[in-house]
DNA sequence: CATCGTTGTATTTAATCATATATAACAATA
DNA sequence: TATTGTTATATATGATTAAATACAACGATG
C-alpha cells in the first residue's frame, strides 16, 4: 500500500474545513443514492454523522451544496445541487493536481518510511 | 484571512499519519527549542502529547527524526537528526509544490465561500 | 554525591466526540 | 385521510481523546 497524501480546505472564518476527502465521498454517496440517509448507510456512517457534515457544508459556502426535501410518496430526499456539484468538480480537479505535483516527492518519501509498523 | 490548502501523509501501515502541519511545526519547535517539553510550551500543548507526536514520527520513519536525551546539566534535551531534517525540508517542498499546483483554484474556491459564519 | 530539568511512563480526571434512540414535521400518493 | 421513509432535532449513553498529575531514571556538572 502506498502512502497517500491527503488535501483540505479549511474555511477562512469558523473553525471546521470547508471540504476534505470525506465530505466529497459524501457527496457522491447522496449523489448515487439520492437522499442523505442512504449515503450514510452506504459508508456506515450515522444519519446524524451525514446529516452534519451535510450542514456544515452548506453553512461554510455561499450557497447549499445539498438540497434536501422532507414528505412525499417516498419520504423525501437530497439531491446534490449544480453548485456543489461545481464546488465537488473543482476540489477533485484540486486533488488531482496537487497529487500529480507532488507524486514524485510522495514515492521517494515511502522510501523513508518504516517497512513495518513498530 | 484566505483558505488554506492542507496536505498531510499518511503512513501506508497503521493508522496515524507520518507527517503533516502540525508534526512539522512540532520539528520546527524542536529545532529552535531544543527539547520536546520547551516546543510543547512554545506551541501550548501537553508534554505527553508533544511527545506521543515525537513517538509517532519515529516509529513511522526508518529511522528517528529526533534523537532525544535524559540526565545531564541542562535535564536532557532533544535534536532533529539529519535525517529529520530531511523529511521536514521534503515535507516543506511538497507543501509548496502543492500548494503552488492548486494556488489559483483556491483563489477561485475562496470567492465560492460563504462571506461570513453561518 | 547532591542538584538540575528533561525524558519516558503510568494513572487519574475531565472534556470531547460518536453513537444510539426517539420523535415531530413533512408532502406526495393511494 | 392513512401510509410512507425521509429530514431535522433533541437527548442520553457510551467511547474516544485530551489534559493534569505524579514520579522514577537519566547523566553532566559543581
Amino acid at each position: 500500500m502506498k502512502p497517500t497524501a491527503y488535501i483540505r480546505i479549511r474555511s477562512p472564518h469558523g473553525e471546521d474545513f470547508a471540504i476534505g476527502p470525506g465530505k466529497a465521498i459524501l457527496l457522491e454517496a447522496i449523489q448515487s443514492t439520492g437522499s442523505i440517509s442512504a449515503a450514510g448507510r452506504e459508508l456506515n456512517m450515522s444519519y446524524r454523522r451525514a446529516w452534519l457534515l451535510v450542514d456544515s457544508m452548506n453553512r461554510c459556502f455561499r450557497k447549499p451544496l445539498v438540497d434536501t426535501a422532507a414528505g412525499g410518496r417516498s419520504g423525501g430526499g437530497a439531491h446534490v445541487t449544480d453548485f456543489g456539484l461545481d464546488v465537488l468538480q473543482r476540489f477533485r480537479a484540486m486533488e488531482a493536481k496537487a497529487r500529480a505535483a507532488i507524486d514524485a516527492d510522495v514515492a521517494q518519501l515511502f522510501h523513508l518510511l518504516a517497512a513495518k509498523r513498530r
